[in-house]
DNA sequence: TATCATTTTTACCGTTTGGTCAAATCTCTT
DNA sequence: AAGAGATTTGACCAAACGGTAAAAATGATA
């Protein structure tokens, strides 16, 4: 429970970082993600990240003190970015620019962070032994209002009968789906290693999907 | 390349199995399909698999020569179940009635095998090691076959204009989403953690937005 | 440039990991 | 009941793992 101001090991005080300090820590933090997203926590290895951040392990271990500091570090940053694009959700807009704009602000959240993204899934997969609570309240509560939301519209009629909260994960999945399954989506799309050209596409199936009608009307000739 | 019959070590000949054999293989895939699928191929240890098959490692070794020959005996069995659904599709049908009948599927896939498909999740985030070859042959083959129906159906007028394959991930990820982020569902829905009675829920809303409109036309007033 | 704090390295430790081996036990058939 | 084959076990190994200690090197500053 002593994790205030030791003095002279580590640059665990409160003390303002170096410039040294703070080029290696996101170093590491950037080495960390690449291989924590790619493994998971449990698959990861501290030799690998060390080596993917070039620095000797006890030299990354100077910055953090373990590998759930690290973790947890990357995890908390995380949580941010993945919650930025619902908090601006909001009742006044229309339905469908609402919904819309999260579409593609979690589009966006998708192909400029796709290693967050595989993070969090990882930690999802691993059953969340790291931030259920963070589920449990935090993000919870944050749905329970964006849902009411919804719920108003559809009172309204302005949005079709259905459980908020289902609406929530079905972007959250097809949204994220291009950056944790990004492999696959290019393996059948038959495109190389780097190419991320599938984003248009995916705005444009995706509105279709949430904001236009996929199957017309059966003609009854 | 010695993969024939060596007559002494091991059930690795082509003699019928026993019934201890099958029993215990039976044990070991079930254990291990657990581990695997919560912490990936990395994550997972053979003394974590062994106890939870409740056996020594040395005798789990008796019957699969290593990690990688129990992954793969799962993938294999995984891919099956996996592409049966996406088969099913049959150009005859209404779209309606073939699009809705495969997410009920692929839900019921989810429901059913939670761990199979966390599995597969796992194998993609860490950029499909093991099963890329099927991804750009097998599972590309059968999209591009499936995606001419729907592009058919767009043709005739029977399906909003998209990408079909595009499509086609919206359904994965909608679908197994369930399985794979059950654990977030399960917290913002407030549900305790064998609970899986969201699935019901799921279908429905599922329906709306694939077969229905989510976003009724803007009243003009 | 001398000093002190910061940073990095080298050498190491105990544990876990994937895997082997030979002996011991069990099971099935005759 | 005996023998042969199948199964299980315990003891072990080298490498990888998370992490530590202390010395050496570097950087900032006066």
């Amino acid at each position: 429970m002593t994790e205030i101001s030791a003095s002279s090991e580590g640059p665990a005080q409160k003390r303002p970082k170096t410039r040294i300090q703070k080029e290696n820590e996101t170093r590491i933090l950037l080495a960390a993600l690449e291989v924590f997203s790619e493994n998971g926590f449990r698959g990861a290895t501290l030799d690998r990240i060390a080596a993917t951040a070039k620095m000797s392990k006890p030299n990354l271990l100077y910055y953090f003190k373990n590998k759930e500091e690290i973790h947890t570090a990357l995890l908390t940053d995380l949580l941010d970015v993945w919650l930025a694009p619902l908090r601006e959700i909001s009742p006044h807009g229309e339905p469908a620019d609402e919904i819309g704009s999260y579409i593609r602000r979690k589009l966006e959240s998708s192909r400029q962070f796709p290693r967050e993204s595989r993070l969090f899934a990882n930690e999802m997969l691993a059953g969340a032994p790291h931030i259920g609570d963070f589920l449990q309240s935090e993000l919870k509560q944050l749905v329970d209002e964006k849902a009411a939301i919804f719920q108003g519209w559809i009172d309204e009629g302005r949005l079709a009968p259905c459980d908020p909260r289902h609406l929530l994960f079905a972007i959250w999945s097809t949204t994220q789906h291009y950056a944790d399954f990004s492999v696959q989506v290019r393996h059948v799309l038959g495109l190389q290693a780097g190419d991320v050209s599938y984003y248009e596409e995916a705005v444009s199936m995706l509105e279709t999907l949430f904001l236009g009608r996929l199957v017309p009307p059966v003609s009854t000739d």
